[in-house]
DNA sequence: AGCACGCCGACT
DNA sequence: GTCGGCGTGCTC
């Protein structure tokens, strides 16, 4: 009988994108496992791929069919789980298998390709400008030859036959090793080991006698050399002697820095038990219910998290908690890891490649039974999953950006029917999308109303800026505002001061001529760096030094412009310059930690206000903050996006959550050029409903979600006229097929008409029920894939896109 | 995608 | 004659 495998080849293209099959060789037949990763010819070359599926026939001719060369894993990384979890991504965000696939699995199993170039003759026949390179090794890499332009020279020695070419296929990643000392497990054989020695070796002989005592252990080396004031000579002296050996043990990185202490369990008020009971009811019904768990700021909706993980373990069961980038602080993942200690894995971008893997391994081989993290931590390798929480689940970081276009909280909801678990969505401001569906009962709402320690909401106050400025205020603090902070200096309580700067970066303007620098491939400013006094395109990775003088018109008043918190610092400065200010944006949080001493510096005390952006007005929790103050709260509302809105409004809530939120009653001031605005206005009650009411009369007047699905097709070429040409092309096409109750509105240039040299245009698909989208949008890339392609042409489909 | 194969023009 | 340009087609 023949065992045959179907494998996904690491290739991602849509003529390969289906299961291949692969001979298993006798001897591999016991260790191939659905899940495990293989190396395999394909075509002329060796890739990584995935067995995905197991057989003992086949319907490729025996002439065709290939044998796996080799089984990279004895414990398959992937689990039946999350290869039905692939194909189930595969359809509903129209990717390739394969990067489903690779998403699931940390960067560092990801296949590494190299090239060697192997030396077939004599060295003395090369020619001269290869003979140097192969001095010392027969065998070296490409990417050498490729640094020193020798690519022509190799390829006619290849012609020649004077050299192979070998295609290696490798991991990126590895498992940490370090070396051991394992001491001897026979007292007698120390014994007599420590009678042989020449009594002039005293260190060696005081080295075997304590071995003696610690018989069989596994020491590290550095321990020896301190506890004994001893060296390394001497320990390789003692383990010629048989006394013991070095070993090589397997060990985690570990990216916690600091111990925490245990902590317990919290009083609940009313509310939160009943929202508890209602999530361990669904637990024990073993039954795979959504919960959208609205409440406000200060509710404590973390604690209802914490208990409800407990009633989790109890069962023997894991738990995932994913919680947006920014405020995955070590606060946040502290009060995880002080109520369930070593059973807890954190993942986010800030470990290494090296630190992701090991946190992935820790869930692979069961050592933790909780883990917290960002987007991608929902498709950890638990196998008996009890309860999903997505905190903050408004968030727009859920979604991916590029493929496959996830969004978090549908694989979260896929992940709980496979586990038939419940799902917990929790937020202060829900977006739109789950709270139309917990009024539709789709998903049960529990409500938290009161904060738990029973305080009272902030007051909050509005200012309108253009009073402000006929009254001849022309600073960006308002006459309110300045008076509450100096009553607050005075009661030597803290303020938070906002800078919404949303979608603003440092950038580099020459005051002469108002230009500003912009990336060479990509229309788009560049970021300035303090750091390396370097300018640097986030899209492409294009940078630039920054210059002396103007590029366009050679003046040299070029200057750097931040993100306006160091004008707003010397401003403070200007009215209170007693006032202690911590300042927290890109430039002062860019090293490792950095963020967390901030914080830590602004908890105990050393500072009067903190400054910042975004960053700050998550999860920040200090008892002494009494005063928020947002100082422009428009610059978010006026965005190009459908959700501006909602998104303004849900950022203003979350500041105003900062203040008041223990003993001390809290008071906000937003300072805003239109105060009439309904977000805004709204964010002054700080009452959610009002708020969902008036956004969802405004989306359903204009045809956007939760009432109308949206799909995004993006078309990009080097040429602008062939991008817009062929964006027509793809519109016209598509309102061809589908049905006149579909608009389709394009296409128009994107948000970012330039990017890595390519022009891009977009036409957006606006839908109720449309079964004949999926189908068409496919045939659309088929069209696409056998003659676009050949153009240069790029298309991309983004079903349920967030950012317009 | 990435590689070989094949056909065609321009060079030691 | 052969080197290298890129259009075509295939990958178990």
């Amino acid at each position: 009988m023949i065992t045959v495998a179907e494998v996904i080849v690491d290739v991602a293209a849509y003529p390969v994108d289906r299961p291949f099959d692969y001979l298993v060789p006798t001897e591999m037949t016991n260790i191939i496992e659905c899940g495990c990763r293989v190396k395999v010819p394909f075509g002329p070359r060796n890739v990584l791929g995935f067995v995905v599926a197991l057989k003992n026939d086949t319907e490729v001719p025996l002439e065709k069919i290939k044998p796996v060369t080799q089984i990279l894993d004895i414990e398959p990384v992937l689990t039946r789980e999350m290869l039905q979890l692939a194909k189930w991504l595969k359809h509903e965000t129209i990717c390739y298998e394969i990067d489903a696939l690779q998403v699931m699995l940390p960067s560092a199993l990801r296949a590494k390709y190299e090239k060697f170039v192997t030396l077939q003759t004599n060295i003395e026949n090369l020619p001269d400008s290869l003979k140097e390179w192969f001095q010392k090794s027969e065998r070296v890499n490409l990417k050498q030859f490729e640094k020193n332009n020798l690519l022509p020279d190799i390829k006619r020695a290849l012609n020649a036959k004077m050299v192979t070419l070998e295609n290696v296929v490798g991991q990126k990643g590895k498992v940490k090793e370090v070396r051991k000392v394992q001491i001897c497990p026979e007292r007698e054989k120390l014994n007599e080991i420590v009678n042989n020695i020449s009594n002039r070796a005293k260190k060696q002989k005081l080295l075997v006698e304590w071995m003696a005592n610690h018989v069989g252990e596994i020491v590290d080396p550095d321990i020896i050399y301190q506890e004994l004031n001893t060296s390394s000579q001497v320990l390789q002296a003692v383990i010629e002697l048989g006394a013991a050996s070095f070993i090589q043990q397997e060990v985690y990185r570990d990216p916690f820095t600091k111990e925490v202490k245990k902590t317990d369990f919290l009083n609940l008020t009313e509310e939160q038990s009943t929202a508890l009971h209602k999530i361990t009811d669904a637990m024990n019904r073993k039954q795979s219910e959504t919960f959208l768990l609205h409440g406000i700021t200060g509710s404590g909706k973390t604690e209802v998290y914490l208990q409800a993980i407990a009633k989790c373990l109890e069962e023997g069961k894991e738990a995932i908690v994913l919680v947006p980038e920014i405020s995955l602080t070590p606060q946040m993942t502290e009060r995880f890891r002080s109520r369930f200690g070593e059973l807890v894995a954190v993942m986010h971008s800030g470990l290494s490649v090296g630190e992701k893997y090991d946190e992935w391994r820790k869930v692979h081989q069961g050592k933790v039974k909780v883990v917290v993290g960002a987007r991608s931590a929902i498709f950890v390798p638990f196998e008996n999953v009890g309860i999903i929480i997505l905190d903050e689940e408004h968030e727009s970081s859920y979604k991916q950006e590029d493929s496959p276009r996830y969004h978090a909280r549908d694989v979260a909801i896929w992940r709980s029917k496979y586990h038939t678990c419940p799902v917990i969505l929790g937020s202060a401001t829900p977006s739109l999308e789950s709270f139309a569906r917990s009024k539709k009962n789709v998903y049960t709402l529990l409500t938290l109303k009161e904060r738990a320690l029973k305080q009272s909401l902030p007051t909050v106050q509005v200012v309108d800026m253009r009073e402000e400025l006929k009254k001849g205020n022309r600073s960006m603090f308002s006459q309110q505002l300045l008076e509450s902070i100096r009553v607050r200096l005075e009661k030597k309580e803290q303020i938070v001061l906002f800078l919404n700067r949303r979608g603003y970066s440092a950038f580099v303007l020459c005051r002469d001529c108002g230009t500003v620098l912009q990336c060479e491939n990509c229309d788009i400013s560049l970021t300035y760096h303090r750091s390396n006094e370097k300018c640097k395109c986030h899209y492409c990775g294009y940078e630039i030094h920054v210059p002396k003088t103007c590029p366009q018109c050679q003046s040299d008043h070029i200057r750097f412009f931040g993100t306006g918190t160091q004008k707003v610092e010397e401003e403070i400065a200007k009215f209170f310059p007693e006032a202690r200010v911590l300042r927290m944006d890109v430039d002062t949080t860019k090293t490792k930690g950095s963020h967390e001493q901030l914080l830590q510096a602004f908890g105990d005390g050393e500072a009067d206000i903190l400054l910042g952006t975004q960053m700050i007005a998550k999860g920040l929790d200090f008892p002494n903050i009494t005063l928020v103050g947002v100082l422009s709260a428009d610059t978010s509302l006026h965005l190009p996006d459908f959700r501006a809105a909602e998104k303004t409004f849900q950022l203003l809530t979350q500041v105003s959550g900062r203040a008041g939120r223990h003993r001390k009653p809290g008071e906000v001031v937003i300072q805003t050029y239109t105060p009439e605005h309904y977000a805004i206005e709204l964010a002054k009650t700080q009452e959610y409903e009002p708020f969902y009411e008036r956004e969802m009369h405004m989306r359903h007047q204009a045809g956007y979600p939760p009432y109308y699905y949206l799909a995004l097709i993006q078309v990009s070429h080097e040429d602008v006229m062939m991008a817009a040409e062929y964006a027509g092309k793809a519109a016209d096409w598509l309102r061809s097929k589908l049905s006149f109750q579909i608009s389709i509105i394009g296409p128009t240039t994107a948000g970012i008409s330039r990017l890595q040299n390519r022009y891009r245009y977009q036409c957006l698909i606006k839908y109720k029920i449309e079964p004949n989208l999926i189908p068409t949008l496919l045939q659309l890339i088929k069209l696409y894939r056998s003659d676009w392609i050949k153009k240069g042409i790029i298309l991309t489909v983004d079903l349920d896109p967030t950012m317009i």
